[in-house]
DNA sequence: CACTCAAGTCACCGTTCGATGACTTGAGGA
DNA sequence: TCCTCAAGTCATCGAACGGTGACTTGAGTG
């Protein structure tokens, strides 16, 4: 294993991804420097601005959340909630720092670029797909509160590192969630 | 009022940390620059340090949280989730750049001090007066849910600027929350 | 008025930042 | 073999960073 990826363009920059993905998740935008993210990719600094043109625009294609995870919208409807929990919190972020990418995001919050790409996830994704399944008046907020929830969850285990939830796993939480999601949906939701 | 507050160390120090917060909250640590503080206070950056020996010590004493709000702990228990979403969420943090400390921090939060700090006032405060109402096992845990309920909600609504949420009042927010932490904490809780 | 001492200012240090343009190196085809 | 062209490197830019020490200014006191 001769670790010879020289000369290899796509390698590189696949590389340079990785590593900013991890870094700017770990360290926020302000806290990343190009010559970081270069050093641990064994790069030269200079070759970031040949391939993505700017910090900012490495950033962006770095940090660009991926398909909608496809299970997700999937599956019992009852169910929907106990599924964004295990998507969303407990699933394995390493390649983001440990965090999930929205929840490692809010640490570049500062930039009102970030926020917004924050929103569209949010709204775009997991405000809409439990919208539909709200039975009463209040929709979107009711929606928005249980997308709240799951956010300050991944909050609180990941980044706060609270006690009982940094040791928690999915199913201590999932029953919780459920009573809960069935209180605020006004239809029973399982906890999966 | 001819605006002269020269020559006056307690009124510039009060002043550079006035800033010191707004600016720490809004664009986070590293965001921040003593000179962009400095501008903002009219006065000389130079006097950053010898008011307060360099930036972080700047930050700590910036973002120190007050004493624990004393109303949160008085009143009938019932009321006690409602007081504090009113307490965390809507109450008017402008001094904080519109968003409570705690939130604000968490923009902060790629530095392990500053993370301690939240995590020490989250389980310090909110989550050890919760615990206090439940009935049933896992106190901790489902205190802990509770209050990552109240940061993301904090979060969607200041930081993330979700449509409802963003425009919702305290009192469209309480009777969901009071039949939540009602499910929760496994006791009657009233929205306020 | 003259002196004093703290409040405030100035010039500058070394480092790091994002970014640029000219250069060198190496693999594949003729 | 030699030539080409893309991959990768080097030297360096101007600005901004956190921080230091010597200096100036101004209000209160004798």
């Amino acid at each position: 294993m001769t670790e010879t990826r020289k000369r290899d363009r796509e390698a590189t920059r696949a590389k340079l991804l990785e590593v900013a993905r991890l870094r700017f998740a770990r360290e926020g935008y302000d806290g990343t420097s190009v010559r970081d993210i270069a050093r641990d990719s064994g790069v030269d600094p200079t070759l970031i601005f040949r391939y993505f043109g700017s910090k900012k625009r490495l950033f962006d294609e770095a940090t660009a959340t991926g398909e909608v995870p496809a299970d997700l919208l999937d599956g019992p409807p009852e169910e929907l909630v106990a599924r964004m929990l295990r998507s969303v919190v407990f699933q394995d972020w390493s390649r983001y720092g440990g965090e999930h990418p929205l929840v490692a995001m809010l640490r570049s919050s500062a930039h009102e670029d970030t926020r917004q790409r924050i929103r569209e996830e949010v709204c775009g994704t997991y405000v809409r797909a439990l919208e539909e399944l709200v039975d009463g008046p209040d929709k979107e907020l009711r929606a928005e509160l249980l997308s709240a929830w799951l956010v300050g969850i991944g909050i609180l285990r990941s980044v706060v590192a609270t006690p009982a939830l940094a040791t928690a796993t999915s199913d201590d939480v999932a029953p919780y969630l459920a009573a809960v999601a069935t209180s605020l949906l006004g239809r029973p939701m399982s906890g999966g």
